[in-house]
DNA sequence: AATGAATGAGTGTTCATTCAT
DNA sequence: AATGAATGAACACTCATTCAT
């Protein structure tokens, strides 16, 4: 019984994370959400006392198992470099094939509450976090300065949060194939500076 | 008379752009937007006959000047990739110190009627294509192959668009500085591909 | 220059009292009426101090005149039910050849306000008064009881208020034909009762 | 709880069919509807989705009644005549007895949306097919030409839809006496044409 | 656990009207 | 005389949230 009520409440978590990704937060309303569960809007507030929380959940959820696997490539033996590139390429598959949710929802979405509006970028701080750690191996290893290495992962930063707009999944690049190439491209800069 | 009125609606509009910017279309009531204006929500319906035209308005104001501006850029001599360079350059300095309104409107922004998304994607396609065409004289002057360059330039727009997140203009990097920087980071890619 | 005036305001009258008998009351707004005589709305409170003026205006107006026209009619030499034959005739010419706005505005027209509809009834009162002491003068020279009188007399209000929701003036009835045949029909319970 | 919504849908319908009646359409305003039923104006969201739909559903429920009722009256066994001077009774006695908002939704109204007009017009035209029907066997019957009879079926229609306006219910004729002689009055024409 | 009912706060929009120019 | 500017009042409609069942 607490195991089916766990059951649903992650359902409902996985319904409204889609939702609140297309629609945006103020854009997502509680009955279509609900409607998409095969539920009526007062319904949800058994699983979460409000929108805000609801919301909050979701995307706690989402960056809990992403970053959980992203953790686990910058943990693989390798040498600092390749596992810089290794997080790229990971990136690219979580947001095109995995998480579609997981940009539009952590980057992209525009939040009218100050309060959720940091929360979200506390989130968005550790998720950033595994990625400046093996960049900082990288430097560490190549040498190179902190302002340079930083520009790159910014750089790094803004083009994986855009494929999802233009890359084209029925196209003749491959997610792979993709994930490949803007690994490649984004690890250039680390290697020149 | 005719001036005046000009003027009004143009102060009209770079507010309505400031306000839209900082809350998303959504969150941008018309009440708060007339106060800043010392005015009550109805009498912006002098200028304007709806939310949407006032957005449209914004939009088109601040697309215009810019692409006028980067047209500028691409169209002064100097071979393909000092042009290129120099087109990553300009808009820096647009999105962080002349039109800092001008990446929320046009790419962050979420609009909830689909003829809005149409009206803005065409204007976003207009400024892209400068640089894709400044893209496409690099790719002839230099070879490669159209799907490299393409990747190239989507991560360029992609690391464009978040610069004013991350770039912090209090701090020890200046404006130009950052331009520099970013426009010889940018580049490389299209060296190298 | 007082005739100039006159004219004008006759001409707002005219123009406000096709609007509001094509969009009633409610619906007709100073703006519209204003841009039908090259004018904005507020020109109009040269003329009129309110729309209820306005309105009451031009319903007096359109009264007078038409009152006038049938009072002549009642006045003719003739026996008592050819005059008032004429009468049910004169009304349909009116009607839908010389003052189509004649009825929307005095008859289906709904009002807001509690004296505006007063004061129309006042003129609507006026209006019957002709019929009815014709009506009065047909039963004095006939015989029949004052209640049968008074019903006939209802019927054919009635009957003349809805002509202009059927007829078709490009049919193959002419006006005159429309108007012969109305009284005819009309007068008709007179005689019987 | 089903009989129960369906029960409180009604009494909606009820209502608002009775201030649509007296304010029309754009005169009634849901707040004051909703405040004649102790709710608030947003509350009558749950039972329809727009004045639109609410004016249409009174309005149809209502012609639902009348209509059947009548179509009852046109299908007893009489003679044609008799049948029609029956549905001119029953006409009068659904207006200022049974179905006092009938005529102001139906016939008075004044639409300020095309469509709504277009459905209203298609109702009214169902209403009057009744008695187009009962008119032609009545002129199959006695013989007599098409624009005769329809122009004396138009007298009747307008009589009919002015009868609440002069008819008192607290004076000396009582409805059922009103309901006859109406009907023999507009009988009339049918027989001597 | 689920929901039908209800609502307060808010939002875009309309419009008659006032006023300074 | 005409009007551009401005506004208060009103109104349809949305939505997160509460509560009794």
């Amino acid at each position: 019984m607490a195991r089916k009520r766990a059951e649903r409440v992650a359902r409902v978590e996985r319904t409204a994370a889609r939702v609140f990704a297309e629609r945006g937060y103020e854009g997502a309303n509680l009955e279509d959400i609900a409607a998409q569960l095969d539920l009526r809007g007062p319904s949800l507030y058994h699983y979460f006392s409000s929108k805000e929380e609801l919301f909050l959940r979701c995307v706690r959820g989402s960056a809990d198992e992403v970053i959980t696997r992203l953790e686990a490539v910058a943990a693989a033996e390798a040498d600092p470099v390749e596992r810089l590139r290794l997080l790229f390429r990971e990136q690219v598959l979580i947001e095109v094939r995995d998480y579609p949710d997981f940009l539009p929802l952590f980057v992209t979405i525009r939040l009218p509450a100050a309060d959720l509006r940091e929360r979200l970028l506390e989130l968005r701080r550790e998720h950033e976090a595994v990625f400046q750690r093996a960049a900082e191996q990288v430097r560490e290893a190549l040498g190179g300065d902190r302002a340079s290495a930083s520009l790159s992962l910014r750089v790094a930063f803004g083009a994986l949060a855009h494929v999802p707009d233009w890359y084209d999944p029925g196209g003749p690049m491959g997610v792979e194939e993709l994930a490949e190439r803007m690994a490649a491209t984004l690890i250039g800069p680390f290697l020149r500076s």
